[in-house]
DNA sequence: GTCGCTGCAAAGTCTTTGCAGAGAG
DNA sequence: CTCTCTGCAAAGACTTTGCAGCGAC
């Protein structure tokens, strides 16, 4: 029950997103191209500051401003085109939402974080509103503690 | 399946907490007492801010910095005598941990949460992680969405 | 051309820290 | 008395915003 790596079709993601800006009149920019891109590339959970690390090193020739990685952010979350994650220390972390929901292990030893699926945990949750007459319109669980390799191995720090 | 407010006998919290800062050193102060004191008042989930506000509407004689609150808050959450929830906006949310793990549905109109606990859940994220070879030491689950007075009612700000 | 977008730097939040005086043990 | 605590203000971390020039359409 464990999603490593969901597929995503790229060409049919830039669409998506191509689709949004044209319906919205925004505009399809480099920049914009670029951070979806490297969304897509690392399929991790990545904080602003690190994405824009890894664009610095993808992209040398291409100035890509912090801001620009935030108002990005922002807008594809609106659109649902990626998800945070807030948790622990400050700041929050962002994935490609592959549409499939899962949920979230964490490790607080390396920060490193393994996705879940639990379809029995999903409608036990649904039911809870239910009873509390809550209309849910999304969720998450996070599951702290150490994994497996840091259980053995010496912590390192993860990105963030 | 609806925790509304459990008991805590607010003597054995102080007893306790006393212990703590005895056993580590530490000093019991005025502004430590009042803190748990009004952490124990307003079972609710509240921000460091809104914590001082309250001191300060309860307490007006007795002036208590926030970096005395977010100090004292770190040591009781350290010390595991209050819990911490962090989501979607930037800031976290504390509360004197009853003993009872409980998990979250979070009204995103009013901010209102609400509390539950279903073990069936529980147990369930046990398992998962022991299929991960992951070894729990926390967990937390929020379910965001509208709560019912709020798909009736006008939206109103709530504390932060 | 127009109007949204971008990088930059400045401004905002929220939280932590340094310090000198206050106070618990 | 000693050594921790406290309030204050300054510093930090992370995020947002204002602006003038740039670039998509």
């Amino acid at each position: 029950m464990l999603l490593t790596n969901a597929t995503l079709d790229y060409a049919k993601l830039l669409e998506e997103f191509k689709e949004l800006l044209r319906h919205n009149g925004l505009k399809y920019t480099t920049q914009r191209e670029i951070i979806l891109k490297t969304l897509y590339d690392n399929s991790e959970h990545v904080t602003p500051e690190f994405l824009n690390k890894l664009i610095q090193e993808a992209y040398p020739d291409i100035k890509v401003g912090i801001a620009t990685v935030y108002r990005t952010l922002s807008l594809l979350e609106d659109a649902q085109i990626v998800t945070s994650l807030s948790f622990g220390a400050q700041g929050k972390k962002y994935e490609l939402d592959r549409q499939h929901h899962h949920d979230h292990m964490i490790c607080t030893m390396c920060s490193k974080i393994i996705e879940f699926f639990d379809p029995e945990i999903e409608r036990l949750q649904e039911e809870i509103a239910q009873k509390n007459r809550f209309r849910i319109s999304d969720h998450s669980m996070q599951i702290y503690g150490i994994c497996e390799s840091c259980q053995t191995n010496p912590p390192k720090r993860g990105n963030h």
